[in-house]
DNA sequence: ATGCATGAGAT
DNA sequence: TCTCATGCATA
């Protein structure tokens, strides 16, 4: 332990340089090869601090994923990094927007895998070993193919007006952790807010909608032609940088609790399975109701409650109105005016597939250090043969990710609870490199005294982080 | 459903 | 630079 001292402006910092390669593997560094991690068998050991890292020093702004109240959630960050990041980046070269073919949101279930166009594929080769971008011949951003494009699905093409949710879809709970003792009951959330006399746009996943392609509707434009509703959500999202666990900005402030969301998570859910909606539909229903559309992943998120708590409250009142916009619709066919917003010739970066290997490196360096500072980056990055902005942004990722399924206390209650139902400390919580920082200071006195028992003590949580790939469909 | 990425706002 | 919200791309 010779860990942070508590003030120590960096996070990892103090630490004495150790970070040595986890895994042999890798290009070895002739310089580092000295720190095994003890927990480097771990599926994903980076959980194991979902909380202990985040809570330390502030617990000022924490937005919690879920976490209601102030969980501490971040680390913070007072590092003196020094650092050049600065490399240009390399991509978005060109302005020929990427497309993938997807239909938005489409599940993959529910999207024929073939949507997409032939794509040509320019290379970019970025050494890396193990790492390869997904899609390696694919497209690229440069590539030269524009492809733009709508209408992937041809009239006619598949996708029959939204079918695709084995019926049952049922609704699980499992992943706010502490929560999953609710079992939603069956009430159905609370009535309808006023539907406003506007029609609905909504209609069951229309074939062949145009609207595939990721990006049409995605940030900038989305966000122009945002309405006073959307605006007004938004804005007091981001604006409230408080952790409050409340959410109380947008509209009507309901103070919405735990259940309240889990419960309206799941009717969403049920009731747009059963209307015949996909989760892009309502994404992008709430466009067109409010001008701000979402994604098939943000909805995915909202239903199966990853997102922070904040997020939730801020979104469950639009989609609250979708939800009743979509249920007394006459005939949701209809209307499924989108405007398009085509934006964003941006080209993204390709997305980098890291290989397992490489990502239980990661964990493990996640593990002696969540939070890296700039030279600790580069040196990863060598280590690993990444760029340095990939291992950046995969801490940053990770940490993020962690919040998700970390996120224990609610204020009331489950906080013991949650204690009280964990008798035994993890196993491998034993010689956490970065263990020592001082868990929850304020605010956890409720006589929890030093125990710390981290989120992962949960099943569910701990299932899901061990074995991500197993376990994963805890929640469909 | 989820991994990697982007960008705004906050430090 | 980090966090946070969000989304493309992919498994």
């Amino acid at each position: 332990m010779s860990d942070r001292p508590e003030s120590p402006p960096e996070d990892c910092s103090n630490r004495a340089y150790e970070l040595s390669r986890p895994m042999s593997s890798y290009s070895s560094a002739p310089g580092h090869e000295g720190l095994q991690f003890a927990h480097s068998m771990l599926q994903d050991p980076g959980l194991l601090f979902n909380k202990a890292p985040f809570n330390s020093l502030n617990a000022a702004h924490t937005q919690t994923f879920f976490s209601f109240p102030p969980v501490g959630g971040d680390f913070r960050h007072n590092d003196a990094q020094v650092g050049d990041f600065t490399q240009p980046k390399p991509w978005y070269p060109f302005t020929a927007p990427e497309y993938t073919g997807q239909v938005a949101g489409a599940t993959a279930a529910t999207q024929p895998a073939n949507l997409s166009p032939p794509i040509a594929e320019t290379r970019e080769q970025i050494k890396m070993p193990e790492v390869k971008t997904e899609k390696d011949g694919s497209e690229e951003y440069g590539g030269a193919e524009t492809k733009l494009q709508p209408q992937f699905l041809g009239p006619g093409t598949s996708v029959p007006a939204g079918v695709y949710y084995p019926t049952s879809a049922p609704w699980t709970p499992s992943f706010w952790p502490g929560l999953s003792h609710i079992t939603a009951p069956t009430t159905v959330a609370q009535a309808p807010p006023t539907p406003s006399a506007s029609s609905p746009s909504l209609s069951p996943s229309p074939p062949g909608n145009g609207f595939g392609s990721p990006g049409f509707y995605s940030g900038a434009a989305a966000q122009n032609t945002t309405t006073a509703a959307a605006a007004q959500v938004q804005t007091s999202a981001r604006s409230s940088g408080s952790s409050s666990g409340g959410c109380s900005d947008s509209e009507e402030e309901e103070n919405l609790t735990t259940e309240d969301l889990e419960q309206f998570a799941k009717e969403l859910k049920h009731k747009r399975i059963t209307l015949g909606f996909t989760q892009a539909d309502v994404g992008l229903a709430l466009g067109n109701l409010y001008g701000k559309m979402f994604s098939q992943t943000t909805i995915c998120r909202f239903e199966a409650l990853q997102l922070s708590f904040k997020n939730m409250c801020k979104l469950k009142p639009l989609l609250q109105k979708w939800l009743n916009e979509a249920e007394t619709s006459e005939n949701p066919q209809d209307m499924y005016k989108v405007e398009r917003v085509f934006v964003d010739t941006r080209k993204r970066k390709r997305r980098t597939s890291l290989e397992g290997s490489v990502r239980t490196a990661l964990e493990s360096y996640f593990l002696k250090c969540p939070k890296p500072n700039t030279l600790e980056i580069t040196h990863i990055s060598d280590d690993l043969g990444l760029e340095r902005d990939v291992v950046r942004v995969w801490f940053c990722n990770r940490r993020q990710k962690g919040k998700r399924l970390a996120l224990p206390f609610d204020e009331e209650g489950a906080e013991g609870q949650y204690y009280d139902q964990s008798p035994t400390p993890p196993p491998h919580m034993g010689g956490t490199p970065i263990s020592g920082q001082g868990y929850p200071g304020p605010g956890h006195a409720s006589g929890m005294p030093t125990l710390y028992m981290p989120p992962l003590h949960r099943p569910e949580v701990f299932k899901q982080a061990l074995h991500p790939g197993l376990v994963g469909h805890l929640s469909s």
